[in-house]
DNA sequence: CCAATGCATTGTTACCTTGG
DNA sequence: CCAAGGTAACAATGCATTGG
Protein backbone atom coordinates (compact mmCIF):
# COMPACT_ATOMS: atom_id res chain seq x y z
CA UNK A 1 0.00 0.00 0.00
CA UNK A 2 1.66 3.31 -0.86
CA UNK A 3 0.30 6.66 0.57
CA UNK A 4 1.10 10.17 -1.62
CA UNK A 5 0.83 13.58 -0.88
CA UNK A 6 0.94 16.34 -3.34
CA UNK A 7 1.03 19.77 -2.60
CA UNK A 8 -0.33 20.90 -5.79
CA UNK A 9 0.79 24.69 -6.76
CA UNK A 10 -2.58 26.57 -8.27
CA UNK A 11 -0.23 27.06 -11.65
CA UNK A 12 2.11 24.56 -13.15
CA UNK A 13 4.85 27.63 -13.42
CA UNK A 14 5.00 26.84 -9.51
CA UNK A 15 6.54 23.91 -8.31
CA UNK A 16 4.78 21.60 -6.76
CA UNK A 17 6.49 18.62 -4.05
CA UNK A 18 5.24 15.04 -3.92
CA UNK A 19 6.25 12.77 -1.21
CA UNK A 20 5.25 8.60 -1.16
CA UNK A 21 5.15 6.46 2.04
CA UNK A 22 4.98 2.66 1.71
CA UNK A 23 2.89 0.64 4.36
CA UNK A 24 5.29 -1.59 6.08
CA UNK A 25 3.31 -4.33 8.16
CA UNK A 26 3.32 -1.17 11.18
CA UNK A 27 3.99 1.96 9.95
CA UNK A 28 4.79 4.45 6.95
CA UNK A 29 8.02 4.70 5.74
CA UNK A 30 9.58 7.31 3.36
CA UNK A 31 9.67 6.03 -0.35
CA UNK A 32 10.46 9.15 -2.94
CA UNK A 33 9.38 12.74 -3.40
CA UNK A 34 9.89 15.38 -5.49
CA UNK A 35 10.11 18.96 -5.06
CA UNK A 36 10.28 20.93 -7.93
CA UNK A 37 7.54 18.94 -10.16
CA UNK A 38 5.93 21.43 -13.07
CA UNK A 39 3.28 20.17 -15.44
CA UNK A 40 0.62 17.69 -14.42
CA UNK A 41 1.92 15.55 -17.18
CA UNK A 42 5.15 15.76 -15.24
CA UNK A 43 3.43 14.99 -11.50
CA UNK A 44 1.52 12.21 -13.21
CA UNK A 45 4.90 10.45 -14.25
CA UNK A 46 6.32 10.73 -10.58
CA UNK A 47 3.33 8.96 -9.65
CA UNK A 48 3.60 6.83 -12.46
CA UNK A 49 5.52 3.70 -10.50
CA UNK A 50 2.62 3.26 -8.08
CA UNK A 51 -0.75 4.26 -9.09
CA UNK A 52 -1.89 1.06 -10.40
CA UNK A 53 -1.43 -0.36 -6.94
CA UNK A 54 -3.53 0.19 -4.13
CA UNK A 55 -2.55 3.57 -3.71
CA UNK A 56 -4.49 6.89 -1.72
CA UNK A 57 -3.40 10.15 -2.13
CA UNK A 58 -4.24 13.17 -0.22
CA UNK A 59 -4.24 16.72 -2.18
CA UNK A 60 -3.97 19.24 -0.82
CA UNK A 61 -5.51 21.99 -3.68
CA UNK A 62 -9.49 22.02 -4.49
CA UNK A 63 -10.79 18.72 -6.30
CA UNK A 64 -14.38 19.27 -6.71
CA UNK A 65 -15.28 22.36 -7.64
CA UNK A 66 -19.05 23.04 -9.14
CA UNK A 67 -19.30 26.21 -8.22
CA UNK A 68 -18.52 29.14 -11.10
CA UNK A 69 -18.61 31.97 -8.65
CA UNK A 70 -18.92 32.26 -4.70
CA UNK A 71 -17.69 29.51 -2.51
CA UNK A 72 -18.42 25.88 -2.30
CA UNK A 73 -20.08 24.95 1.02
CA UNK A 74 -17.34 23.23 2.28
CA UNK A 75 -15.25 26.28 2.82
CA UNK A 76 -17.92 27.88 4.45
CA UNK A 77 -18.15 25.19 7.08
CA UNK A 78 -13.90 25.00 7.63
CA UNK A 79 -14.47 28.54 8.22
CA UNK A 80 -17.09 28.61 10.42
CA UNK A 81 -15.16 25.18 12.26
CA UNK A 82 -11.85 26.37 12.33
CA UNK A 83 -11.90 30.12 11.96
CA UNK A 84 -10.84 30.53 15.63
CA UNK A 85 -7.68 28.74 15.06
CA UNK A 86 -7.00 30.66 12.06
CA UNK A 87 -7.08 27.66 10.08
CA UNK A 88 -10.05 29.05 7.60
CA UNK A 89 -9.45 28.06 3.95
CA UNK A 90 -9.58 30.25 1.24
CA UNK A 91 -12.85 30.36 -0.91
CA UNK A 92 -12.39 28.54 -4.14
CA UNK A 93 -14.70 29.18 -7.31
CA UNK A 94 -14.20 28.43 -11.02
CA UNK A 95 -13.46 31.40 -12.36
CA UNK A 96 -11.83 32.44 -9.77
CA UNK A 97 -8.91 29.21 -10.31
CA UNK A 98 -9.72 29.53 -14.15
CA UNK A 99 -7.53 33.10 -13.92
CA UNK A 100 -4.40 31.18 -12.81
CA UNK A 101 -4.68 29.11 -15.88
CA UNK A 102 -7.11 25.92 -14.96
CA UNK A 103 -8.58 23.77 -12.70
CA UNK A 104 -5.59 22.27 -11.71
CA UNK A 105 -7.03 19.64 -9.03
CA UNK A 106 -10.23 18.69 -10.83
CA UNK A 107 -7.94 17.88 -13.90
CA UNK A 108 -5.52 15.96 -11.71
CA UNK A 109 -8.40 14.22 -10.21
CA UNK A 110 -9.75 13.33 -13.21
CA UNK A 111 -6.58 11.96 -14.68
CA UNK A 112 -6.41 9.60 -11.59
CA UNK A 113 -10.20 8.87 -11.57
CA UNK A 114 -9.87 7.98 -15.24
CA UNK A 115 -7.14 5.11 -14.06
CA UNK A 116 -9.73 3.78 -11.84
CA UNK A 117 -9.24 6.29 -8.55
CA UNK A 118 -12.18 7.30 -6.46
CA UNK A 119 -12.82 10.44 -5.06
CA UNK A 120 -14.70 8.74 -2.47
CA UNK A 121 -12.81 8.05 1.05
CA UNK A 122 -11.74 4.89 2.37
CA UNK A 123 -15.37 3.58 4.08
CA UNK A 124 -12.98 0.39 5.43
CA UNK A 125 -10.00 -0.11 7.32
CA UNK A 126 -6.43 -0.80 5.23
CA UNK A 127 -8.77 -1.86 2.61
CA UNK A 128 -6.78 -2.06 -0.95
CA UNK A 129 -8.22 0.57 -2.32
CA UNK A 130 -7.16 2.97 -4.95
CA UNK A 131 -8.43 6.89 -3.35
CA UNK A 132 -8.03 10.13 -4.27
CA UNK A 133 -8.51 12.78 -1.49
CA UNK A 134 -8.58 16.37 -0.79
CA UNK A 135 -7.05 17.11 2.17
CA UNK A 136 -6.25 20.57 4.44
CA UNK A 137 -3.24 20.79 6.12
CA UNK A 138 -3.91 23.19 8.35
CA UNK A 139 -7.32 22.46 10.30
CA UNK A 140 -5.63 19.10 10.16
CA UNK A 141 -2.84 19.89 12.27
CA UNK A 142 -5.38 21.49 14.98
CA UNK A 143 -6.91 18.32 15.28
CA UNK A 144 -4.14 15.86 15.42
CA UNK A 145 -1.60 18.00 17.15
CA UNK A 146 -4.32 19.69 19.73
CA UNK A 147 -3.34 23.21 18.30
CA UNK A 148 -4.37 26.30 19.70
CA UNK A 149 -3.63 28.03 16.88
CA UNK A 150 -2.16 27.04 13.47
CA UNK A 151 1.96 27.42 13.32
CA UNK A 152 2.51 29.92 10.73
CA UNK A 153 4.85 28.98 8.47
CA UNK A 154 4.22 30.09 4.76
CA UNK A 155 5.44 33.52 2.91
CA UNK A 156 6.90 35.17 6.20
CA UNK A 157 9.34 37.54 6.15
CA UNK A 158 12.81 35.72 6.55
CA UNK A 159 13.08 35.80 10.30
CA UNK A 160 9.40 34.28 11.50
CA UNK A 161 9.44 32.26 7.92
CA UNK A 162 12.47 29.85 9.27
CA UNK A 163 11.07 30.43 12.91
CA UNK A 164 7.88 28.90 11.98
CA UNK A 165 9.11 26.33 9.69
CA UNK A 166 11.56 24.95 12.32
CA UNK A 167 8.85 24.51 14.84
CA UNK A 168 6.30 23.45 11.76
CA UNK A 169 9.30 20.99 11.19
CA UNK A 170 9.58 19.44 15.13
CA UNK A 171 5.85 19.40 14.85
CA UNK A 172 5.54 16.79 12.08
CA UNK A 173 8.74 14.97 13.84
CA UNK A 174 6.24 13.80 16.29
CA UNK A 175 4.17 11.82 13.95
CA UNK A 176 6.82 9.42 14.88
CA UNK A 177 5.03 8.15 17.75
CA UNK A 178 1.34 8.90 16.48
CA UNK A 179 -0.93 5.93 15.44
CA UNK A 180 0.08 4.73 12.80
CA UNK A 181 3.70 5.61 12.80
CA UNK A 182 5.68 7.60 10.78
CA UNK A 183 9.38 7.05 10.51
CA UNK A 184 11.26 9.55 8.77
CA UNK A 185 14.51 8.85 7.18
CA UNK A 186 17.80 10.18 8.09
CA UNK A 187 17.91 13.15 6.07
CA UNK A 188 14.21 14.68 7.20
CA UNK A 189 15.63 14.82 10.44
CA UNK A 190 17.69 17.70 10.64
CA UNK A 191 16.12 21.05 11.13
CA UNK A 192 17.00 23.70 8.59
CA UNK A 193 20.67 24.96 8.88
CA UNK A 194 23.17 27.17 6.62
CA UNK A 195 22.36 28.43 3.63
CA UNK A 196 18.45 28.89 4.08
CA UNK A 197 17.62 31.63 0.75
CA UNK A 198 14.11 31.59 -0.41
CA UNK A 199 14.19 28.83 -2.48
CA UNK A 200 15.26 26.29 -0.65
CA UNK A 201 13.19 27.54 2.48
CA UNK A 202 9.85 27.02 -0.20
CA UNK A 203 11.11 23.75 -1.46
CA UNK A 204 11.58 23.00 2.26
CA UNK A 205 8.35 24.03 3.00
CA UNK A 206 6.67 22.05 0.17
CA UNK A 207 8.00 18.53 0.97
CA UNK A 208 7.10 19.31 4.60
CA UNK A 209 3.10 19.81 3.38
CA UNK A 210 3.60 16.84 0.84
CA UNK A 211 4.70 14.73 3.65
CA UNK A 212 2.02 15.77 6.19
CA UNK A 213 -0.70 15.30 3.12
CA UNK A 214 0.69 11.83 2.45
CA UNK A 215 0.35 10.98 6.40
CA UNK A 216 -3.31 12.38 6.42
CA UNK A 217 -4.51 10.00 3.42
CA UNK A 218 -2.65 7.15 4.98
CA UNK A 219 -4.43 7.76 8.72
CA UNK A 220 -7.80 8.27 6.91
CA UNK A 221 -6.62 4.73 4.88
CA UNK A 222 -5.25 3.10 8.48
CA UNK A 223 -8.11 3.93 10.46
CA UNK A 224 -11.40 4.12 8.05
CA UNK A 225 -13.86 6.81 8.95
CA UNK A 226 -13.17 6.25 12.34
CA UNK A 227 -10.38 8.55 11.69
CA UNK A 228 -11.33 11.28 9.38
CA UNK A 229 -14.44 13.64 8.77
CA UNK A 230 -15.57 14.35 5.77
CA UNK A 231 -16.47 17.81 5.73
CA UNK A 232 -18.80 18.40 2.09
CA UNK A 233 -19.70 15.69 -0.02
CA UNK A 234 -18.56 14.62 -3.64
CA UNK A 235 -21.19 16.51 -5.45
CA UNK A 236 -20.74 19.67 -4.04
CA UNK A 237 -17.04 19.37 -2.64
CA UNK A 238 -15.39 17.77 0.45
CA UNK A 239 -12.49 18.40 2.78
CA UNK A 240 -11.04 15.49 4.31
CA UNK A 241 -10.30 16.09 8.09
CA UNK A 242 -8.67 13.93 10.23
CA UNK A 243 -9.55 13.03 13.71
CA UNK A 244 -8.82 10.84 16.96
CA UNK A 245 -10.57 7.54 16.66
CA UNK A 246 -12.49 6.71 19.83
C1' DC B 1 -25.70 46.08 16.96
C1' DC B 2 -23.28 47.15 12.81
C1' DA B 3 -19.28 48.49 10.37
C1' DA B 4 -14.51 48.17 9.93
C1' DT B 5 -10.42 45.49 10.46
C1' DG B 6 -7.62 41.32 10.36
C1' DC B 7 -6.60 36.78 8.93
C1' DA B 8 -6.73 32.62 6.14
C1' DT B 9 -5.22 31.04 0.96
C1' DT B 10 -1.71 31.61 -3.88
C1' DG B 11 -0.12 33.95 -8.01
C1' DT B 12 1.13 38.14 -10.34
C1' DT B 13 3.15 42.53 -10.66
C1' DA B 14 6.05 46.37 -9.57
C1' DC B 15 9.90 47.78 -7.21
C1' DC B 16 14.14 47.29 -4.51
C1' DT B 17 18.56 45.21 -3.35
C1' DT B 18 22.40 42.31 -4.15
C1' DG B 19 25.94 39.79 -7.02
C1' DG B 20 28.87 39.16 -10.85
C1' DC C 1 25.04 47.53 -15.96
C1' DC C 2 22.19 43.67 -16.13
C1' DA C 3 20.47 39.56 -14.14
C1' DA C 4 18.76 37.43 -10.41
C1' DG C 5 16.76 37.30 -5.99
C1' DG C 6 13.98 39.20 -2.53
C1' DT C 7 9.78 42.02 -0.85
C1' DA C 8 5.40 44.42 -0.65
C1' DA C 9 0.94 45.08 -2.36
C1' DC C 10 -2.99 43.42 -4.66
C1' DA C 11 -6.65 40.28 -6.10
C1' DA C 12 -11.69 37.42 -4.13
C1' DT C 13 -14.46 35.60 -0.25
C1' DG C 14 -16.04 34.53 4.39
C1' DC C 15 -15.50 34.21 9.44
C1' DA C 16 -13.82 36.16 13.94
C1' DT C 17 -12.77 39.92 16.51
C1' DT C 18 -12.74 44.70 17.68
C1' DG C 19 -14.29 49.59 17.80
C1' DG C 20 -17.77 52.92 18.04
Amino acid sequence: MWAIGVDLAWSPRNPTAAVVLRWDGDHWAMEAWAEDLGSDAEILEFLAPYREDPCVIGIDAPLIVPNEEGSRPCDRWIAARFGRYHAGGYPVNRRWLRSFGGLRGEALARALTTGGFTLQPPLTPRAPIRAVLEVFPHPAAIVLFGLRRIIRYKRLSRGPWVRGLRRWHRQLLALERFNPPLHWPETWRSRGRGNLTRRSLKAWEDRLDAAFCAYIAGYAWFHGPAGYEQIGDLEHGYVLIPRHPV
